[in-house]
DNA sequence: ACAGCCATGTAAGTCGTTACATGATTGC
DNA sequence: GCAATCATGTAACGACTTACATGGCTGT
């Protein structure tokens, strides 16, 4: 049940339509807690009929309207009763883990591909997060500036600072788990010395007929 | 859908019952997908019904039957398969981080106790998943030995490898972890130096009461 | 005889996924 | 006029959660 308070937390920086939420969502909460915009809509609208969020219908051009949601004093004492709550330890799953421990039934060319791609993708997201981390130190986006603009200057400090902390969480995970990739590689190197596919990257190539017809 | 896959895995190791399965599952696959029980025995029928397992019903006593399960050609091809398969990343779901970037509105013991539970949980998983690593180098579980017996002897060595892999993936993800909610601790110390409150725990104290009153 | 283990589930509900569906508005 | 974006969903399905339900077997 954590959409609903990513949403409420969200929401509680500015009001907002399920369309910007959808989009804030993506670019905040979204790193941490990932939701399709198909998802944001229904689970809304349940938010407004439990009263945590009221919303406030505007017209948009001449025949359209727009419902702009925003916290209630209902929605804002769940958010901070959902932030102290102490809740059980996330259940373990991961797919990837799961299938290293049976590499030894899989072609060395596959247990690369799936390393490779796995290093690769939190090399990726490690840019995306420290880069957040340097817009939120810097307070430099819409959505932290509109936060921070309802809050006293004091705590000012300590909102960016938490939010940094759970930023170098994600960044220390992204290092980890490309490390153990890369300790993952070497362990192939080590098991399987003589199945080195590798190839040159130097320009396109034919292959995958020749091994089966020079065997 | 890994539930099936950590299932053949498992499996493919030796026969079981449904209640095997469940008490085995919880030893090894369980660690990184967890699973109840409950889920576990549709989940047998629903293999045995798609032809990757096939059930031998057992008597048990006089008056009761037990079905145990084994991997038929079918399920060994689709275990094989999964492993080289190469997936879409997994979801961001972390509900702790999702949290921490809102921690300035939580109380100090609030935040306190949540990253010490965060530190203490993953110590003893940590302790597990150890505890782990030793036992599959040792060869020492019934499992590893029956699975190790199973296949012919130079794939040993790099059977063992890539299960120690994967639980060093556990064990390196743990010590982040603990690492993580520390440095939390550590900020909390820094952003509320003034709002310990710690307690020397040195017996029962009675408090909570005196706040509103004294207030 | 009784406890603890072995054994197998069902049922109801929530949450999440994937794909699809529709239409207005704004800026060029 | 057209494309991109703004805007709001539905429908069907599959996965997971939690609680409950039942009964035989084995060893003391």
């Amino acid at each position: 049940m954590s959409l609903r308070h990513a949403l409420l937390a969200l929401i509680s920086a500015e009001p907002m339509t399920g369309y910007t939420a959808a989009k804030h969502f993506e670019a905040s909460v979204g790193f941490t807690w990932y939701a399709p915009s198909s998802q944001l809509y229904p689970e809304l609208r349940r938010l407004e009929a439990d009263g945590l969020l009221t919303a406030n219908e505007l017209q948009r051009g001449t025949n359209a309207k727009k419902r702009e949601y925003q916290l209630t004093a209902a929605g804002e004492a769940e958010l901070r009763r959902w932030i102290s709550e102490l809740d059980a330890p996330q259940r373990e799953r991961d797919v990837t883990r799961l299938r290293a421990g049976y590499f030894d039934m899989a072609s060395a060319s596959a247990i690369r591909d799936q390393l490779r791609a796995h290093a690769e993708h939190y090399r990726q997201e490690l840019v995306g997060w420290e880069a957040m981390i340097e817009h939120i130190e810097s307070r430099a986006t819409r959505l932290i500036a509109r936060r921070l603009a309802s809050r006293p200057a004091p705590e000012h400090d300590e909102i960016v600072a938490w939010k940094v902390y759970a930023y170098r969480g994600l960044v220390a995970r992204a290092r980890m788990e490309i490390e153990w990739a890369e300790d993952g590689l070497e362990l192939l190197e080590r098991l399987r010395p003589a199945d080195r596919d590798d190839l040159p990257s130097t320009g396109p190539l034919i292959d995958g007929v020749a091994t089966e017809q020079s065997a």
